[in-house]
Formats: C-alpha cells, sequence, structure tokens
DNA sequence: CATTTTTCAATCAAAAACAATCATAAATAA
DNA sequence: TTATTTATGATTGTTTTTGATTGAAAAATG
C-alpha cells in the first residue's frame, strides 16, 4: 500500500473513532508496525495527530483555539480594564449572572481559580467558562442566531429560578432620561429579570456608550453601578447624583 | 499504446482511486515501467496528478473539507446512514427533541429546509443548527463540562415545559434485561423526561450497542423505536417481540 | 515497589522504487 | 532510400522504503 493511501486510512480512522491503535493500522493496512510508527511520526509532524502510547488520537485544538475565542472578542485595553476590574470584585462563593457580550466574556479570565457559581444566558461564554473549570449555568430558551444568546419566556422562566450576589451586564446606551438602554427588547427583558434577582448588579460600558440610547428600557440608572474606563467631566457632573460610576484606572 | 491514451488511461485510473502505484498502471497499460515513469514525470510537471514513491496520487488528496464543525465530530459511514434515517423522519411542521451525542448531531444536516422547532439539550449542536437556520430553544440546567450537554434539575424543569412531536436521543446499551441505559444518570434523567414528553421516540444507535448495559436506565425497551445500521440475527430474534428496530440498509 | 508486559526508538539488511544511461525500434524528414 | 529524431524498454547503480530485531522506556500487574 503506498504511503499516501496509508495515511489518508490513518486520518480516515480516527476521524470515526477518536484514537486508533497502532495494531488497529497494522491490520487495516496491512503493513508492519515499523512502517506504521514512522507514518505516525510523520503525521504528527505535519499536526495531523498526536501520537499517544499505543497509537495516534486526534488532536483537540484546546488551549491553542481557545486563546482564538479570547482573541476573537473585540481586542480592547479599556475593555480588558473594565472587565479585570469586574471580574475582581467577585469573591469566593459568589453566584454571579454573566450577561452576553464582548466585554462580560473578557472578565472570565480574572474568575480563575475562584470557587463560584455562574449563570449565563451566553452560549459563546461556555468554552471559556468550561476551560476555567467554573460551574456553569446556562438558562434556557429560544437561540437567537445572530448573537447567540438565549431570549424568549423559556429564558425569563428559566432566569427566574436563580438568586445572585452580583449580576454583570453589558449595556448599549447609557443616558441621563433613558436610563440604561439596549437594541433588542427580547434581550432587555433578561437583563431586567436579571437585575431583579440579584443584590448588586453592575454594567459594564466603555466610554462610547455614555448619553447614548437604544430602543428597549433595560433599567433606571440606579438600579446598577457602572464600571467604565473613562466618563469627561461634565458627564461626571451630569450622572453623579443619578448612579454610582467606578472609573478604572489604567 | 500511444502516449496520450496512456497519459489519459492514467489520469482515469487516478480519478477512480485516489492513488495507483506504477505496477498497476504497466499492466493497465501493457507498456514499461520506464515509460509510466516518464508518463508520471511528464504529467506532474504539467500538474494533471502528484507523483508518490511507488506511483502517483491525486493533486486534491480528497481531505474531505467538511464544515469544522461536521468534522470534529466522529465520522462514521455507519452513523452518517442512521442519522440521515432520522433526519428524514422529520416532517415540516414538527417540534422535536435532539438529544446530546455524536449521531444525532449528523442528523442536522438531513434537517435543512424543513420548517420545524428544535429543542436540544446539547450545546455542541448549535452551531450547526443555526447555521442551518433552524429555530432553536435551548433547555436550561448545568453545564456538564465534558460534554457540553445540560443535565440537571434546572435542565428537567426546563425541558417540562416542551412537548415534542418526536424525540430523538442516543444511548449508550441496549439489552434485552437493562433495557436502554446510560452511563450518566444526570443524562439519563433528561432522556427519560424528553421520552415522557413525546408522541414517538427513536433511539439512534449502531450495532455495537446492542446487548450492552451501562449504569443508568433510561427506559425500556418498547418505549422507544430503534433505528440501527445492522443488527445479527441472533439479536433480532431476541429483541423483536420487545421492541421496533428499523435497520437502515445501505 | 518490584516484576512483567507492552510499547517505543534506533538500527540494519533486504526489498522495492528510483533516476540515469544506453541500445534498439519506430516514426519522421531528407 | 538513408539520416535523424523520438519513443521505448532493458540495464545499472543509487536512493528510499520497509520489516525485523534489539535494548530502552513506559505502562500494567501483582
Amino acid at each position: 500500500m503506498l504511503t499516501p493511501e496509508r495515511h489518508r486510512k490513518i486520518i480516515e480512522q480516527l476521524g470515526e473513532k477518536q484514537v486508533v491503535t497502532i495494531q488497529e493500522l497494522v491490520e487495516a493496512t496491512s503493513s508492519s508496525e515499523s512502517t506504521i510508527r514512522r507514518d505516525l511520526s510523520q503525521l504528527q509532524k505535519e499536526k495531523k495527530l498526536k501520537r499517544v502510547h499505543g497509537g495516534a488520537s486526534l488532536l483537540h485544538q484546546k488551549s491553542e483555539e481557545l486563546s482564538v475565542i479570547e482573541k476573537s472578542a473585540k481586542n480592547s485595553p479599556e475593555k480588558e480594564r473594565i472587565a479585570q476590574f469586574a471580574g475582581d470584585l467577585v469573591v469566593e462563593g459568589d453566584c454571579i449572572y454573566i450577561d452576553a457580550g464582548t466585554t462580560t466574556l473578557k472578565m472570565i479570565p480574572y474568575l480563575k481559580d475562584k470557587d463560584i457559581t455562574v449563570v449565563t444566558n451566553a452560549i459563546s461564554h461556555l468554552d471559556l467558562l468550561t476551560e476555567y473549570e467554573i460551574k456553569t449555568y446556562l438558562i434556557g430558551g429560544l437561540v437567537k442566531p445572530k448573537t447567540k444568546a438565549l431570549v424568549g419566556s423559556g429564558a425569563l422562566n428559566s432566569l427566574r429560578t436563580y438568586r445572585f450576589d452580583k449580576v454583570f451586564l453589558g449595556i448599549n446606551g447609557i443616558h441621563l432620561d433613558a436610563g440604561f438602554t439596549t437594541p433588542d427588547p427580547e434581550e432587555a427583558a433578561v437583563k431586567q429579570l436579571a437585575i431583579s434577582l440579584s443584590q448588586k448588579t453592575f454594567v459594564l460600558a466603555d466610554h462610547t456608550k455614555f448619553n447614548e440610547a437604544s430602543f428597549s428600557k433595560v433599567a433606571e440608572l440606579n438600579e446598577a453601578i457602572i464600571i467604565t474606563n473613562e466618563i469627561d467631566e461634565d458627564a461626571a457632573y451630569d450622572f453623579q447624583d443619578k448612579t454610582d460610576i467606578r472609573v478604572v484606572t489604567p
């Protein structure tokens, strides 16, 4: 049997079974153990598989791929600092809700090694959460195709069964009159309910969100503490009586 | 045999078999090894094929560019056929539950363009489901880190709010006495409840699952219809009165 | 934890496949 | 026709691949 054919067969078997023994491959290709070993070495060098004692296994792109996940979130040092600040607020034993969103996603690395329970409506957060071995509950509901967030009455009912020490929300607009707002009414409803189930609510928002308003109201300004990266003096003055703002200094 | 005819034959054989040995070509064209070598060198220069030690291979060795998502699942033609059969059972307007598992995952492409509603406990299914624009509800619950499936009381409560026309389950063991079984009690509970919420239940299981039993019982044999790829005569005889088996013929 | 078994990498000789060369046979041109 | 080119097949020495063997390393076992 020719080399490329053997290689193809090896990869194929791996695809079916996740792991294969050398013996299986010897039989499948009717070649010697030595040859298979050489094949495996070569395929490993080509990153097609991973050799393990006794055979080979599919390489599950884990840590490598995960860094991609982290990176895929819009990368900005401002959001990173906000996320870190928020993450550091979480203490041992907390039950927290983490909303869908890029900034909230970036909190997760800062939760590492804390013994906490996380509830979320963000499917996209799960890879990181499980990677860091954080006990995670997902609420149920309709999967919103674009953002992969859970919404709808199912989500609300599911969410209602939990209580939180802290809730961390992303938000699109922070406005003196309109309060906290976000474009999608369905998501707004979920955020609203989360707030009502928590002792404390934190809104993670960079400075571009101030004095903006979108379609659906989530809450009044005084219902949450805002974590942001900077705020100009005028805005600081305007908002100071209405809400509580923590500015993350670099 | 004339040169162009030989070349045509070589390309033809390659198209059929992905790889050919020089010996095969020598026989097929009844020309000498030297000639074939020259042919291969030339065809390689013309980018018609790739020479390999012992023969030649197709340039685009069909490494099957499945969407990355599909690729990650265990690949086997048997499971594929089972999945297709199951997928074809779903009709317009159905509300179905799709269990976590590799075979059930492979059903999804066969649901394309059907106007249906899917409920699942499998986070890993969501990428494909949303890709095919299928209306999808996820049940809530604890995220089981290893399999990324949703389990626990939250999952059960969430699941209980739905009713299904058809339920499709993966299962680990099908046994005359033990019934349908699976290793994890938490997952078993979810499957159990799903069955009770549905008009019809289908179990997707290849032939290796017969006469196996795992830790947790999911249901009696008569509670579901089994879709499998093959079954030996003894097993067919044993099971025939106890349950309904559909064998997918290739 | 010592012993046994399995698996591994390294080595080597045999086999297979290779490129290069050459002489012959066929095709083409003079 | 003869000369010349071209394709072919056989031959040669070289390179690559292969499978068996070995002692070392790693798992499994008691």
